[in-house]
DNA sequence: AAAATGACTGGGA
DNA sequence: GTCCCAGCCATTT
């Protein structure tokens, strides 16, 4: 497992049940602005049970087409949905940004969350 | 070493 | 609103 993929990872186990978070701003806080589709490559095993792989969603609150049961795993948690997105303005996650996490792109959406 | 890949994204059509 | 495309980036061929 390469180091980046162990850092998506610890990021990832930091997101609180019933919060979701983009993969962009997973990039963001795994210190890599605009690594959002790497993001998406270091998830696409989700072996590993301690990590809450279903709480990384797309920018606008999509599921990934691949991830079947990201929607019963996120609704378990009492994720609230409008059409087939999860309400980001709800369950948006505000991680506290690394010092100096610039905003290269992905900052606006990401944290647009309150 | 070079090219293809994919659980992404923002902007334009 | 939905669809498509061209950048992005680490990983895998």
């Amino acid at each position: 497992m390469s180091e980046w993929t162990r850092r998506v990872r610890d990021v990832v186990r930091a997101i609180p049940p019933g919060r979701v978070a983009s993969y962009g701003l997973v990039a963001l806080v795994a210190g890599r602005p605009g690594a959002a589709r790497a993001v998406g490559l270091a998830m696409s095993g989700c072996d590993d049970p301690a990590v809450p792989c279903h709480r990384v969603v797309h920018a606008d609150g999509s599921l990934a087409a691949t991830f079947r049961a990201q929607h019963a795993r996120l609704r378990r948690e009492r994720v609230a949905f409008v059409g087939r997105r999860v309400d980001i303005a709800r369950h948006g996650w505000l991680p506290r940004l690394p010092q100096g996490a610039r905003s290269s792109r992905t900052t606006r959406k990401d944290s647009a969350a309150a």
